[in-house]
DNA sequence: TCGATATTCGAACGATCGTTCGAACCCATG
DNA sequence: CATGGGTTCGAACGATCGTTCGAATATCGA
């Protein structure tokens, strides 16, 4: 990788850091200055503005969530429903808990984009929400759309909230968690109603 | 209630409504003044500062929501361990939605308060919390004490995403959606211990 | 009606914000 | 060594922020 490139890439892991400690519009480019060793003017050689580089930060990891999470399903195009459905968790669980202060800004800085930017981030998450409401209508074909568009929010926001509450150094780890998620959703979502209620 | 206390209650709960759709930081002053009607000085006649603001309309909330959840509780205290679980989350998810602004500040804006001001916060949040891992416990007795905390702010994460989708005004209203949410939290949570994994 | 108290506000302050500009620096190539 | 483009940065700009202060206005009991 060109020496561009990689001081680019080092720059807007150490700017999501200081994004998901401080909040977005509480950091100032001094803060990023002082945080990544570069002087105030010389973050501008890398990045237009304050907004790209929040742009940047979001579109890079959802790029990465949506190609893990595709690519975390590909070798089980023929498996059961239910077990896509626990990968595309434990994807987004342990990719959640491995990149913890990009996924933050990404979930709580969802709307501190604006115009185009916010436009191009939304357009990848609707793919990347879409993705989880397919998974959903082949593990409960007879549950009512508007029910399993709500449930797959729900279901995000229980893999979401992890950045208020979960510390990955702490007694659960990712995959546990994971499985946690992952029995909770589907034992309630998908067996409450094939198994118990339906046939 | 006495002009004062009126007109500050009418103010606290607009501004309640800015910072929800603007988020507490790029919320101006000025901003707040021309919601609210008031002038730009006379607000300070009310509020001591833009963080006091902030602290005053999380406090009042949380207030309600707590009281409001052991109100909720007084008349089952005999009842089934997941009748008052349901209950809880009755509760929670259609005061949610019904006071939307103020619940989306007190999700969004949690780590935006210093000093006495967040620790008296965390405070009653702590309170809230610990009522829900209580009824867990009657719930789930012999479920790991760390998986029923994790089950705790998965809960937490379901029920508080809402302001990140859910219209009150769609086709869900908010005791259907307080159902799916316990649904499937309740389905997956409790009955796969007690019920299907458990005896 | 008068005076005291409660409430409102125009105008301004100092601080800090994001951004810009031109010069200085680094370093591979001739 | 000279040169040119890629990279860095000190210093400053205008804008906007939260807050303050003293005066102006409203309210109401005596």
């Amino acid at each position: 990788m060109r020496p561009y490139d990689e001081r680019l890439d080092q720059f807007l892991s150490r700017a999501a850091k200081v994004f998901a400690d401080q909040g977005y519009h509480s950091t100032t480019m001094r803060d990023l200055a002082a945080a990544t060793g570069m002087s105030l003017a010389g973050m501008y050689y890398y990045v237009r503005g304050k907004e790209e580089l929040l742009y940047r930060i979001q579109d890079r990891c959802f790029a990465r969530v949506l190609a893990g999470a595709e690519r975390a399903l590909t070798g089980l195009a023929d498996a059961d429903a239910l077990e896509r459905l626990h990968a595309f968790i434990r994807h987004h669980v342990t990719f959640f808990a491995a990149h913890m202060a990009e996924m933050k800004v990404l979930s709580h800085e969802a709307n501190s984009l604006t115009g185009e930017r916010q436009r191009k981030v939304s357009a990848i998450k609707r793919r990347y929400v879409d993705l989880l409401e397919g998974l959903l209508k082949d593990v409960a074909p007879d549950e009512p759309a508007v029910d399993r568009s709500a449930a797959a929010y729900v279901l995000f926001g229980m893999m979401n909230w992890i950045y208020n509450w979960y510390d990955p150094a702490g007694e659960i780890d990712p995959e546990r968690l994971a499985g946690l998620i992952a029995r909770i959703f589907s034992g309630g979502f998908a067996e409450a109603r094939s198994t118990v209620h339906g046939g």
